[in-house]
DNA sequence: CTGAAAGCGCTTACAG
DNA sequence: CTGAAAGCGCTTACAG
C-alpha cells in the first residue's frame, strides 16, 4: 500500500499536477481554475486519502513550520508545562514543536542547535544556559528567528521573555523580613546565569535596605547536578553550622523540594522552627502542610510572549509596538511556611 | 549569510557533488576516492562549515530518522519521565524524537497521527487512548513501525510494553488484606483502556480470593477531566456514604493526590484513620509523611523495550527472539500510609 | 578513480 | 483556464 503522490491524485482526476497543487493551496481562484474542475478535485483528494508529502513541500517552499524548542531540562515542573503552552500556542500559527533539552551542558545545547538547524526549523525557542551565548550569537547572525525564555545573555540582544526575578525575590524578603525574620538564609544553585545572580542580588539588597547585617555563610550555593542525598547532606550541614536561622529562601523550586526532604528528616516544624518561601511553584508546595510560599512564574503569559515574540520575527503577525525584552511580574503565594 | 550547499562545497574542492556526497556519507574507500582528495574534502568541509540540509536527504533517502512519540498528557510525571528516556535510547540508534500528546482525546490523537505521517516519521511510539484503534490499526496495514506504550487494544496485535497491571495490584491488595484491612476501597478513572480494567479486575478477584465481601459503592469512578475541586467533592462523598472504609486503592497518581489532598482537607491521618496505596509513584508520595505506598513503573524499562522494539522492527537490530507483547513487572515500595 | 544525470514529491513562474 | 518544465538539495546507479 503506497502512500498516493500529486502525480497519482493528477492522473486520477485526469488533470495535470499543477492543476491539483493550485487547487489544494487555495490558488484555484487566482489561477482561474473552474469551480467544478476544482470540486472535482477536491473530491477525490478526500477519497483517495491523499496527504501531502510535507518534506517535499519543505524542501520546495523553504519553509518548514516547525519551529525548535530547547528547554534546560525536560522534566522540570517549570519547563515541562512552558513547554506545553507553547506547543498548543505555537498551534494556533500553524507551527509545530520540536522539543529537546540541554540538562543544563552547553556542548549539548550546541548539538540540539545544529540538529535543529539540519531540520531546517523555522525558528528557535531557547531556555539559555551558561556557555551557550557564542551558539546563540551565531544563529543571530545568521538572522535566524529566536527567543531566549527564562534566562539571557546581558551582552547579547536577543529577543527575550522571563519572570522579573529581582521583583519577585524582593518581594519575598520583604515579607520575611515584615514578618520579624532576622537571620534569613539563601540556597541558591552554584550557575552562572543572570537570573539566578538576579536572585542572589535582590536578597543581598533587601536585607540591607532594611540594616539587616549579612552573612556570608547564611548563602548556601550547591552544584547543579547533585544528587539528592549529597543536597540534603549539603542543606542538613549548612542547618547545623548556621543555628540561628529562622528563615530560608530557596532560590528554585527543586532546592525548595530537597530543602523541604531535609526539614522532614530532621523533624523541623514548618513555620515554627523555620520559615521558608520558594522561588517557583509545584505540586509538592500547595500540598505540602503547611503549604509553601511562593513566587508562582507566569508561565502562559511567558508561552504567549515568546510565541508573539516569535511570530513577528517570521512575519507572521504584523506590528504593535516590538518590545524584545520582556519581563513579568511573579505571582507572590503566601501559604503557611512563613 | 546563505547556507552552503553541497554543490558549493564541490567547486570550492574542484570536485563534482557526488564525489563530496560520497566522501560525507563513508562510502569513499567503496567508490576507491585517493585517501588524499577524501582528506582534503574533509577539510574544506570542516573550514565552510556545511551542514547537509536534512530535508533534502530525507526526501531524496526517504528515510527520516525521526520518530513520533504520542503520549496521553505532556505534563503528567510518568509520561514526562517516559519521554525523556525514549528520547536518550532513540539517540543511541541515530534517532530523533517528535513529542506531541493527546490530552486523552482521540480525535486530537489522530490529527496526530496524521501530521507525523505528513512529518514522514520513521515509527511511531503511542501511549493509546480509547477510540484511537482504528487510526493504529491503519498504521499497521500500511506496515508503518509501530510499539504502543501503557496500553494497548485486546483485538489488535500491535507490539507493546506496559506494566503488569494485575500482577501489580494484586500484590498491592495483598499487602493490604495481610495488614488486616477489610473495607478497601478503590478510586480509579472512568477510561476504557485495558490497563485501568486491569487494576480494578484485580482488585476484585484479590478481595474474592480472600473470602472479603464486595460493595459495589467501594468503588468510585471519576471521568477522566474532572477538575480539582470537583475530585476533591467526589472524594469527600465517597467517604461520607462509606463510613467504614478503612483503606483506600488508588489506580494513578494523578488520583492519588487528589486522595491525599482531601485527606488533608478532613484532616484525615495516614496510615491511623485510613491506609493508602497508589499505582505510580510521584515526588510528593515519596515526601509527603508518612509517605504513600506505591507501585513504581518500571520507565526505563518500557522505554527501553520499545525502542529495541522499533529498531528490530526497522531493522537496525538483528534478530534475538522477537517478543511483541511485553509486561514488565512494577516495584511495590512500602511505605507509611500502608 | 571521477562526473553527468536521474529522481525523491512538491510549487510556481511561464507559455500556451 | 490548463499543462510542461524547472528547481529545492540531496543520493546513487551508471557510464566513462
Amino acid at each position: 500500500m503506497k502512500r498516493l503522490s500529486l502525480k497519482d491524485v493528477a492522473k486520477l482526476a485526469g488533470v495535470a499536477p499543477s492543476t491539483v497543487s493550485f487547487v489544494l493551496n487555495g490558488k484555484a481562484k487566482q489561477m482561474r481554475i473552474s469551480d467544478e474542475l476544482a470540486d472535482k478535485i477536491r473530491a477525490i483528494v478526500r477519497k483517495s486519502g491523499y496527504q501531502p508529502h510535507q518534506v517535499a513541500v519543505n524542501l520546495r517552499t523553504g519553509q518548514s513550520k516547525i519551529l525548535g524548542l530547547i528547554v534546560e531540562s525536560i522534566s522540570g515542573s517549570f519547563f515541562a508545562s512552558l513547554a506545553g503552552t507553547i506547543e498548543s500556542e505555537a498551534e494556533k500559527y500553524g507551527y509545530r514543536i520540536v522539543y529537546c533539552s540541554t540538562e543544563n551542558d552547553a556542548k549539548k545545547g550546541a548539538e540540539l542547535i545544529n540538529m535543529l538547524s539540519r531540520q531546517q526549523v523555522d525558528g528557535y525557542l531557547i531556555t539559555p544556559v551558561a556557555g551557550m551565548e557564542q551558539d546563540i550569537q551565531q544563529l543571530m547572525e545568521y538572522n535566524k528567528p529566536i527567543v531566549l525564555m527564562d534566562s539571557y545573555f546581558p551582552g547579547l540582544p536577543a529577543p527575550h521573555v522571563l519572570i522579573d526575578s529581582y521583583g519577585s525575590v524582593a518581594k519575598g524578603m520583604e515579607h520575611l523580613i515584615k514578618k520579624g525574620h532576622k537571620h534569613i538564609g539563601l540556597v541558591t544553585v552554584d550557575m552562572d546565569m543572570v537570573q539566578i545572580k538576579e536572585r542572589t542580588k535582590a536578597y543581598v539588597d533587601t536585607l540591607k535596605e532594611h540594616g539587616i547585617p549579612q552573612r556570608k555563610k547564611y548563602q548556601l550555593k550547591l552544584p547543579y547536578n547533585l544528587d539528592k542525598e549529597a543536597a540534603i547532606t549539603a542543606i542538613t550541614q549548612y542547618l547545623e553550622v548556621n543555628p540561628k536561622l529562622d528563615a530560608i529562601f530557596f532560590t528554585t523550586n527543586y532546592l525548595g523540594i530537597r530543602g523541604l526532604e531535609t526539614f522532614v528528616k530532621l523533624g523541623l516544624n514548618l513555620p515554627k522552627d523555620l520559615a521558608m518561601v520558594c522561588f517557583d511553584d509545584h505540586d509538592l508546595f500547595r500540598l505540602y502542610p503547611p503549604g509553601i510560599t511562593v513566587i508562582e512564574q507566569p508561565v502562559e503569559e511567558i508561552a504567549k510572549t515568546a510565541i508573539r515574540m516569535l511570530m513577528q520575527q517570521l512575519n507572521q503577525v504584523k506590528g504593535g509596538a516590538k518590545k524584545w525584552q520582556v519581563a513579568l511580574p511573579g505571582k507572590f503565594i503566601v501559604r503557611g511556611s512563613s
